[in-house]
RNA sequence: GGCGACAUAGCCAAGUGGUAAGGCAGAGGUCUGCAAAACCUUUAUUCCCCGGUUCAAAUCCGGGUGUCGCCUCCA
């Protein structure tokens, strides 16, 4: 597999540490409030990449944090009147929810800081230690010009990086690009731990390269996140930890694009965002991480209700192909061995699988493994078109959720084939019903059965194998 | 000011030297009592513009235009 690396700024063949494993750290949420589908773009872009390793075989350690300690817990929990755990611990439960609406699997850790403390005073004290760091009132700062890399994942040079252009350069610091890595508390009322320089908390970039070294060991194999972390977040975890532990941080470091709005970045500050937890409530989980998928992850995504729905319309093609499969194992009767010609097509079916992971290789190109999946669905569709054995059709639907699972798509059961057995009586008897009133010819009636039940949210076919029922 | 990304049909989007994948929407057709689903056909002489290299360029080189991002917290 080859993977863009922004540290040399190339595709690279992708070879782990060790053979056959994968360290993987993805940055995780500040978790103040519902995460906004920008934040979403992570998670799901490496999630997609873990079960794709998995799928080739790699067992994958799966690092993704919580920063639960933070201005912005803090002040929101002052602003609510609850303490900054309250929120935090809220907010850890509703990222679960959200991040399964979007099939994203749960991470092998997902450290928190607040759970890491000793560890991040330990490598704070060191960097003090050796010389890396100093103290200035009660403040904990990154000597950056000690660090002869600072600069190479970013590719920014010291010189040019205009300073104070955004924010006040600050006099406590010995040079303008040294950043906090330990901060003493401000007023008694604020959450803090104690430490060898007096109360206080981490700096945001200390706490990634103690998680990542406590669960992952002193270098990963990738390390990844959204690209406006790229600096100064992971430029200064690269400085921390090289200078700690004197060994590469990550061999490869991975960042997705923006989502957009209207040409211009979503983001919390711009308030431009539109949190997952609200669009659940309008699109299903799956919808939006296919139009996640649909782009190659380093490029920009425009976010509209345009690609919204059709979005929404391409993932009701690959659904109906799942449902028409079941439908048609459901209704194979005595059908059962697959003929020669559907053996073959069958056999056939392998390209697909082949041509997936070809393109999965060249740095997760989820856009065209989705193209590959909607080529199997055309070859199944044309090959099943005259009704198929029970084998055949379970085949196919085999390598169609072989290839989905890895996507993370038709994972949750919207619009399958809905056993008889599972259906409300009265809907049954409708359903007999209509069937009656199509053979006697009545169609008004069995119109009026259909729309009925339409309102209700199930979706009556009738195909050559009998009536084929959906549920919304 | 420094650094970087992007520009492909109505829309989304892949494609880094060999003559434009795939999806959505649209049009026509097949099937169907009608629907739905599905299948077939159709929609870019052309890839922001201008030069250049080459037998051959959306793809490489030079110049330009436009949009966005990072240099504060941000996925």
């Amino acid at each position: 597999m080859k993977v863009y690396n922004t540290l040399t700024r190339k595709k690279e063949e992708f070879i782990p540490v060790e053979e056959g494993k994968v360290k993987i750290y993805v940055c995780g949420p500040t978790v103040y409030n519902y995460f906004h589908i920008g934040n979403a773009r992570p998670f799901v872009v490496f999630d997609t990449m873990r079960k794709y390793l998995e799928y080739r075989g790699y067992k994958v350690k799966f690092v993704q944090n919580f920063t639960d300690v933070d201005d912005k817990i803090i002040s929101r929990a002052r602003e609510e009147g609850v303490s900054a755990a309250d929120i935090s611990e809220k907010y850890i439960e509703e990222y679960y929810k959200d991040a399964a609406a979007l099939n994203v699997k749960k991470a092998t850790v997902h450290p928190k800081v607040t759970e890491t403390m000793d560890d991040i005073i330990k490598f704070v004290a060191d960097l003090v230690d050796k010389g890396f760091a100093y103290e200035s009132d009660g403040d904990i700062y990154f000597r950056t010009k000690m660090f002869d890399g600072y600069g190479k994942l970013s590719g920014k040079k010291t010189d040019d990086l205009q300073l104070g252009a955004r924010v006040a350069v600050d006099e406590k610091k010995e040079n303008p690009l040294d950043f906090a890595i330990w901060k003493a508390r401000k007023e008694d009322s604020e959450i803090a731990w104690d430490s060898p320089w007096g109360m206080g908390r981490p700096g945001w970039h200390i706490e990634c390269s103690t998680m990542s070294k406590k669960y992952l060991g002193d270098t990963l194999d990738i390390h990844a996140g959204g690209e406006d972390l790229q600096f100064p977040h992971h430029e200064n975890e690269i400085a921390q930890s090289e200078a700690h532990n004197g060994k590469q941080l990550a061999k490869y470091w991975m960042h997705n694009g923006y989502i957009n709005v209207d040409g211009v970045k979503m983001s919390k500050s711009l308030g431009n965002f539109k949190t997952v937890r609200d669009l659940l409530s309008i699109y299903d989980g799956e919808v939006l991480r296919f139009l996640i998928l649909s782009g190659h992850y380093r490029g920009p995504i425009d976010f509209n209700p345009e690609v919204l729905a059709q979005s929404e319309n391409g993932l009701k093609r690959m659904r109906n192909a799942k449902s028409n499969l079941k439908h048609l194992i459901a209704t194979a009767g005595d059908n059962v061995d697959a003929s020669d010609t559907e053996k073959a097509a069958l056999d056939s079916f392998d390209k697909y699988r082949k041509d997936f992971c070809e393109v999965m290789d060249d740095d997760l190109n989820t856009a065209d493994a989705i193209s590959v999946v909607f080529e199997l669905i055309t070859a199944i569709n044309t090959a099943v078109a005259g009704g198929a054995s029970k084998e055949f059709a379970q085949g196919a639907l085999d390598i169609l959720m072989e290839l989905t699972t890895v996507l993370g798509l038709l994972q949750q059961d919207a619009g399958g084939e809905t056993e008889a057995e599972d259906i409300d009586p009265e809907i049954k008897a409708l359903i007999d019903e209509r069937q009656a009133a199509r053979k006697e010819k009545n169609f008004a009636r069995a119109d009026e059965i259909r729309d009925l039940l339409k309102a209700k949210g199930i979706t009556l076919k009738d195909t050559p194998q009998g009536v084929q029922i959906v549920r919304e």
